[in-house]
DNA sequence: CAAATCTTTTCACTGGCTGCAAACTTGTAT
DNA sequence: ATACAAGTTTGCAGCCAGTGAAAAGATTTG
């Protein structure tokens, strides 16, 4: 579907490069249509191949699972986030720059909701994708944990602080998303502001909330968590586009 | 493989009952050993059942897959650990009693450290198993969840605070896991350290630990996290045995 | 055009997993 | 004890995921 315009592609790509790439985008496409249609369990491979107008073995050398042609994150993409990981000042708290860059992340993924929305669906009505990808993901965390162990002088495979931020960081972005789509009103606005909230809530050590009552209604004791009073986490200013 | 002695059963079960649970048993530990000795793909369901001395159909009557048979949590253990949440004090802060309450678990594991470590080497190396078991560890959140939501008033699928919470201390575990196993000294009072600091990390917002340099060598700038000093977070305390 | 190279396909096979019905075991009422 | 009900195990037939190997087809190169 039509030639790239405008963007410079790095080296002119044979016809059997392109032939490849279309066949990978055709398999890719006909998974992700079939699935959101009829749920995983309810396509096989050979439907997949048969809508991809390949063999059945074809779509094997593409993908190793079925699973996998479903996937969300590639090497391109983590390159890219860590770096805008990188790029963000020195001095800036770990999580502090970890919040920024995955709520840009976020935000950017946004802009075709519908997509967005068809994805997250998948992972909630199929928790085998989670583990699918598990290793995918696990990589990524690494990565990020590098760049940290970078900006803090902490090598990241002798001090647990870098691995800890992270895994901390992508567990409010998940728990945030999978609370956000269960709401009326699941808005690009509204994710925005509930990841805000999350690491928000982080930075200030996890302190319950004072809204509703006061829970079991015992004396308010001492200090129940650090009770400190912290300015907000993430600002409007994320960008580092892709 | 003698009689359980001692220890009072609830009810008095009847030989069928527990006849099913030998039998699954059985083959669980079937399972791990043959995992433990050569790795997930390298051992088939067939020879499973056949060190359990079972027909290949009765694994499957008793587990949905073969890496189910590999699962960590069935829905005693998420009852019991939800019953010993329910049991903190209802004014300590969710962050604290979920810390506490999960280092007890984890402690007691610790006590078949045999079994604990070829459990995590077994993630480590078959992250499909982490997809496998993502919906019981879903859970598993999710009821931790709702008992937050209990002790602080807030709904868990009103207010993300709970899940969030939730969220954030299993990632702390994991991850503390993740990097204690790969210490040259995989202890199990290193392994309680080392998630006594995480958890303090995290209720001191995770700012930056100071350790090592200061990273970019940037000014010692202002405030860079919340910059509080905070009482530990887990201390001995922690029992509520099974 | 022909040779070299890469991709797709066909084929045969292993292993995970399910439905079904027969065989067997345990609980229960007589 | 005996017989019947209910539950459990097993074998079998079959679908689907996934892999290896080699034939067949397309693309590039000389």
């Amino acid at each position: 579907m039509g030639v790239s315009a405008g963007v410079a592609e790095p080296t002119e790509l044979g016809l059997r490069e392109r032939k490849k790439r279309q066949t990978r985008d055709a398999i890719r496409e006909a998974a992700v249509r079939l699935v959101a249609d009829r749920g995983l369990e309810r396509v096989t491979v050979d439907e997949i191949a048969q809508a991809a107008n390949v063999s059945p073995r074809t779509f094997f050398n593409y993908f190793r699972s079925k699973e996998d042609a479903l996937a969300g994150i590639d090497e391109d993409e983590i390159e890219e986030t860590c770096a805008a990981l990188r790029a963000r000042p020195a001095d800036e708290p770990p999580l502090r720059a970890l919040a920024a860059i995955l709520t840009a992340r976020l935000e950017r993924r946004m802009l075709d909701p519908r997509m967005h929305q068809a994805r997250v669906q998948m992972h909630q009505s199929h928790p085998q994708l989670f583990g699918a990808h598990a290793a995918t993901w696990r990589n990524f965390e690494r990565r990020l944990a590098e760049v940290i162990g970078e900006r803090t002088g902490l090598s990241a495979d002798e001090d647990p602080y870098p691995a800890t931020v992270v895994a901390v960081a992508m567990a409010v972005v998940r728990s945030t998303i999978s609370h956000w789509q269960g709401t009326q009103n699941p808005s690009a606005a509204a994710l925005s502001a509930n990841l805000r909230a999350g690491f928000d809530s982080v930075a200030r050590g996890l302190a319950p909330p004072a809204s509703g009552q006061p829970a079991a209604s015992g004396q308010p004791r001492a200090a129940p968590n650090p009770p400190p009073a912290t300015p907000p986490l993430v600002t409007p200013a994320d960008a580092t586009p892709a």
